[in-house]
DNA sequence: ATTAAACTTTCCTGTCAGGGGAAGGTAAAG
DNA sequence: CTTTACCTTCCCCTGACAGGAAAGTTTAAT
């Protein structure tokens, strides 16, 4: 199967699929003679599941361990689930931040008048930074 | 004042500071002689501007437009509380999505025993992609 | 059979916001 | 005067690809 078919089927684009096989992530069998990428379905199913991970916010490290772990017949659970609890802990520690980051750009939204004076608490804010903790890391 | 004592006032790294001035963001006057830059108090205050805006997640092209408004005297706030209004748009639809993901990470982690077995609710979630609609996007 | 369209390949550059480190010049302290 | 601690520019690295050029290949239409 040529390298559109297989990136279609894995709804990836061309590129992602083709930069998948240059890092050794799913590489398929190569005609020698043309150089064409030829995906098997295995290959395909290797797609899908790095895709899905992907979109569950894992690295490519992570899928990397985690296809790994896919394709080993007698791995156990309990390192995937390992995996997936700290993901939700980066996810929950991103949300904290976030949700702090909202409040207080809200706050700053509402204290401003939003017209042509010149005054604005916004940049007021940005500028002497007090009564004001900016989350340590975004 | 050297770049050292400017970074460190403005809470950024060496690094930042001078890739700030590369950019066209905070540039200080250059000793012509020596090649040193040299950081008056008003660029001390802009960079502790930029580095709020950029802890407030406005990316660099933001904080470019938001520290014109700050050192334009006849600027409107209406501007900038549009700028902010987005911004916590922009956060809010990242929330949903980041809590979706936790939601079905935790489900998924929830589904698996995480023991010895083969067996893993979590990987065969990743490869067969049934009953489970990972986020369109991260 | 020829040609044109639609693929494919590798390679290079760019993104964003800097970090790491080398080579070489300068300043401050002992 | 020497050592240490700065400073400068320059180039490559990051993650996860996207965009595009130049060149080869396959497929469909003529």
């Amino acid at each position: 199967m040529n390298i559109s078919t297989a990136a279609a089927k894995a709804s990836l684009t061309v590129k992602t699929v083709r930069y998948y096989d240059s890092i050794g992530l799913v590489s398929p069998y190569q005609n020698p003679q043309t150089g064409y990428r030829d995906y098997a379905e295995a290959d395909i199913a290797k797609l899908q599941f790095v895709g899905t991970a992907r979109r569950f916010n894992f690295s490519i490290e992570e899928c990397r361990e985690l296809l790994s772990l896919y394709e080993d017949k007698n791995r156990s659970s309990e390192t995937v689930k390992a995996l997936t609890v700290q993901k939700i802990t980066e996810i929950e520690d991103r949300l904290a931040e976030l949700t702090a980051l909202r409040d207080q750009l809200a706050h700053l939204a509402r204290s401003c008048h939003g017209d042509h004076r010149p005054d604005c608490p916004i940049l007021d804010a940005f500028s002497t930074r007090e009564g004001l903790s900016p989350p340590s890391s975004s």
